[in-house]
Order: structure tokens, then sequence, then C-alpha cells
RNA sequence: GGUGGGUUGGCCGAGAGGCGAGGCAACGGACUGCAAAUCCGUGUACACGGGUUCAAAUCCCGUACCCACCUCCA
């Protein structure tokens, strides 16, 4: 049973062989912090988180690294636009990021370094490059250096394009470089233009970082020379990942040995970037669905699939979820805690280990929850407690483990859960009273009046049964 | 122009030569005072046209439409 998972660079799925028996060291890329996010951007977070909680789940250390781009063109521009400093702009659009990430039950990732304390450890590798002929400073004058992509016969493998066939891009100014296809390494700062702040000294002059080497220089820092696994969005294949390896290869490092894309969400058919209006942000969302429950909805596509965005569809996830949730609220009931130490079962593991197969686990997981429900209405409850545990487990793998202290403060709910036991108790007496007499229209307006404050009322084998409602 | 991906039932969403993943919705049944929850059952789905094969949603050829990337992007 080995995990196997796609390479984007070999195109086919083929098995994980760590660096390092038992160790995988996992580096994504994360965001540009120019504005808040939206429930495509931690698309990615959550697959990776996924992956990660897998290897963990499989036995391997996880060192998994994500950056945080907090300088680049765009921060500048609408730092300006906004009439504040840029560094304040990434700084607050960050802690919204990690904001949104722990509403989703993300985990922290092994630590999140950003390009702007970086500095040195890129000029370091821009070095390297020149010193070994891969890169250049422009000769305009302007401070800018360039990656040579004519001296790197390979550039282009990842996405297998050919150099003579890349269309160069109509509005890049070539200024000094040599090819239009060539990069920035270093920008040279922009004195009319950008505040003094967003500049770095160097040996080229000041300036700053391109947005290709940070995240080279960081693995590098972070992970090694050579690392198991590099992910982010599709969109960032080419050309930054392209770019990352060329600069990272001619500086004479492996790089990742593995190589991961998660497909979008998109809305209305269009990349959620150019959707309009801020509905789709992250807490906007929350305002709809539980963390969970969008969190339900992300794993129970593939991570390669594109997901066409619906209010619709994620309220009928929200559904299914409540269902696995329901199973282990009428388990717990029974059994009191469920172990967290469950086994998952074998469907589940074969699909996880074929390239993170969540459709199909999820699958499995209602397949088990379907004979825990049996088992309870058996009364069952030795074999109950090995099934809810499973579930359990399954769930808690992707995340999605409702008793997860992640999704909310358990102390302040103990204490309420006490309160509105009391309360409701009465009324349920009330209500049983009615039932005995067969006054059953005065049993339902009390079932009504408790309905309509959000509570449920189910009336189960052993006695009635009430529950918050989820419906939002 | 180059590169990659897609089109599956009412809806969402897997699968990748033979056995109808799973969820939601719907319908029928069991249970219930009625509900809810749960269980059981109910479906002639794979963009179109050819072809290969005993057998194609799956492989091949062609067509249509959609999407992404080609130096700002999760």
């Amino acid at each position: 049973m080995t995990f196997r998972l796609y390479d984007t660079a070999t195109r086919e799925v083929r098995d994980f062989v760590p660096l390092e028996e038992g160790k995988a060291g996992i580096y994504v890329c994360g965001l540009t912090v120019q504005s808040e996010p939206h429930v495509g951007h931690v698309r990615s977070a959550v697959n990776f988180d996924v992956l990660r909680r897998w290897l963990s789940h499989s036995g391997y250390a996880v060192t998994l690294i994500r950056n945080v781009t907090d300088i680049d063109d765009k921060i500048l521009a609408k730092s300006a636009e906004q009439s504040r400093p840029w560094f304040n702009l990434a700084y607050e659009m960050h802690a919204r990021l990690t904001e949104a990430l722990a509403s989703i039950n993300v985990l922290p990732p092994t630590y999140e370094p950003g390009a702007t304390g970086h500095v040195p450890e890129m000029l370091e590798l821009i070095e390297t490059l020149i010193a070994r002929g891969h890169a250049y400073a422009a000769e305009d004058g302007s401070g800018d250096v360039y990656f040579d992509v004519r001296s790197w016969p390979s550039y282009g493998e990842l996405t297998r394009q050919a150099v003579d066939d890349m269309e160069s891009a109509g509005d890049a100014d070539p200024r000094g470089k040599r090819d239009p296809r060539d990069f920035a390494l270093w920008k040279g700062h922009k004195k009319e233009t950008e505040p003094e702040s967003a500049a770095w000294p160097s040996p080229y002059g000041p300036g700053r970082p391109g947005w290709h080497i940070e995240c080279s220089a960081m693995a590098r820092k972070y992970l090694g020379p050579g690392f198991d696994i590099h992910g982010g969005g599709v969109d960032l294949r080419f050309p930054h990942h392209e770019n990352e390896q060329a600069q990272s290869r001619a500086a004479g490092q492996p790089f990742a040995s593995y190589w991961m894309h998660n497909a979008w969400i998109t809305t209305a058919g269009e990349k959620m970037s150019k959707s309009l209006g801020n509905s789709l942000l992250v807490p906007k969302v929350l305002e709809r669905v539980r963390g969970v429950e969008l969190r339900f909805y992300m794993v129970s596509a593939h991570y390669r699939s594109h997901v066409e965005f619906s209010f619709e569809a994620l309220e009928e996830a929200a559904v299914g979820y409540r269902r696995l949730e329901n199973f282990l609220e009428r388990a717990s009931a029974v059994l009191g805690e469920i172990p967290t130490t469950g086994m998952p079962c074998a469907d589940f593991v074969v699909a996880m280990d074929d390239d993170l197969g969540t459709p199909a686990a999820v699958a499995a997981i209602f397949d088990v929850a379907r004979e825990g429900n049996k088992l309870l209405e058996a009364g069952d409850s030795a074999a109950l407690r090995g099934t809810a545990a499973s579930v359990r487990a399954m769930l808690a793998v992707l995340g999605l483990d409702p008793a997860d202290p992640a999704w909310g403060s358990a102390g302040d709910d103990a204490a309420l859960t006490g309160v509105v036991d009391a309360l409701v108790a009465g009324l349920l007496e009330q209500r049983a009273e009615a039932r005995a007499a067969k006054d059953y229209a005065r049993a339902d307006v009390i079932r009504d009046q408790i309905k309509a404050a959000g509570i449920e009322v189910e009336d189960t084998p052993t006695g009635p049964k009430w529950s918050l409602s989820k419906e939002h």
C-alpha cells in the first residue's frame, strides 16, 4: 500500500518515493496577500492540508512550508490606491487569510515564510546564477537582473513548451532583456513611482525581489536543495513554477521530485479573480454554511477537477455532511465520546493512496456510516463502537471531524447545552403529557414552538431528543 | 500560434474496456399518533459522428462547444 500521486512534470500517477525514508518535505505556493481571500484561494490550502494530513496519518514526518508573497506589483498598486503603506496592506490581508484558513480547519504549516524576510537568501541565489552564467544585470541601467532563458537548455521542461513557441507578452517591456522571455530575478527600484520602503540594498543597486526567486530561495532554506513535493494552483505551472525550477536547477539544485497542482473553483464559468463583488469572500460564504460544510464541499471533489461554485451545490453538500455528523451524534449518545483511535476502512485507504481520491474516500465514509446506522438500530453497541470510531477517524483525516475543537468553543457550547436542555426539558415534559393523553394537536403546537426557537425535536425509542437546527 | 484540461442521470460529482462510486432531490415501502431521523427498494447517464473489440462512458480517428496557461494570478 503505497501512496501514489499525479506528478505534473511527468503527467502520470506514480509511486511516492521520498528522498528520505519516512519523511516528506512539501513546499506550497501560498497567496500574494493583496486582497481578502475568497473560496477559490482557500481551496488550494485545503487540498494541501488534506495531503499533509494523509501523509502524517500514513506515518510520514511532514514538513510543510507555505509561503506568503508580501511584496509585489499588485500590493504596491493597491496600497497606493488606498493611500496606505504597502506593508500595512500586506499585513492586514495576511491576517485575514490566516483567519479564513483557520475557519475551515486548515492546519498551520510547519512554517510560513514571507518574501520580504528572505532578501539576503534571494540575493545569494541570484549571485550564484550570475556566476554560473544563467543570469545577468540589465544593460540599460534599470537595476534589474534577469534570468537568461537561452542559457538553460531545459527551460520549458516542466510545462513541455519549446521556448520558440512561446508567445512573448505583447505588453511586456523588454527594457534590458536579451530575450523577451527572460524574467526578472531582481527589480530595480523605481524612484518616481515606488516608495522607498519597497527597496532593499543589493549589489545591483536598490530594488526588490522578482516574483519567482522567493520560492526558490525559501524552499532551499527550509527544505534543502532537493525536496519531495512542490504544490500550488494550476495557473502557477507557467510561468511561476517553470521559472522556479529553472532557477534552482540552474543554480545546481535538484529541486522538487514531484509537482502537484490543484484545479480552480470557478463561478459562472470564469475564474474567480474576475468575479464581481465580494459575495464569495470566505466570511461571506460562512454566513450561509458552517466552515466544516464549506470544507466538506471542497473535499468532495477531486483536487484536480474544476469545481463550478454554486450556493445550491454547497448547501446540498452541507446536507450530506450533516448525515455523517448526525450518525456520530447518535452513536455518541449511546457510547459516550467516540474514540479518536479508529481505523479507516480499506476502501478509504485505497482511495486516498490513489492520488488523494477524496471523492471515493467520502463515498467510503457514507458506506460505513450506513452500516453504523444499522448497528445503532440493532442496538449492537460493541460493533457500533468500532464503526463510529472509524467514521470519526476518516473524517479527521480529511479535517472534517465534527468534534474537532477547531470548529468552535467547546466550553461555551457545553455550558449552553446544559442551559437549553433544562429549558427544553420542561416543554418536552408537557408534550409527553399531551401525547400520553393523545392530544396530538397540543403536542404538535409545543414541538412547533420549540422549532421556532431553532431546535429540532425527534422522537426516538429512548424518548424525545432535541438538537440545534443546522439550517441557516 | 504553442501547451494542458474538460463535456457523465433532475442536480452535484467519481470512475477509465465487461459488474450502475457516492451524495442531494424525487418516488414507493418499513418504523412513527403525525413528523424527523434511520433502513430497504426504485435510474436503460456518459457532447456529437465514425472506427477497433465478443464487449466502449472508458481505446483510436474526426467534429462541436467550454476552460486554463503562454512572464500579475490559488
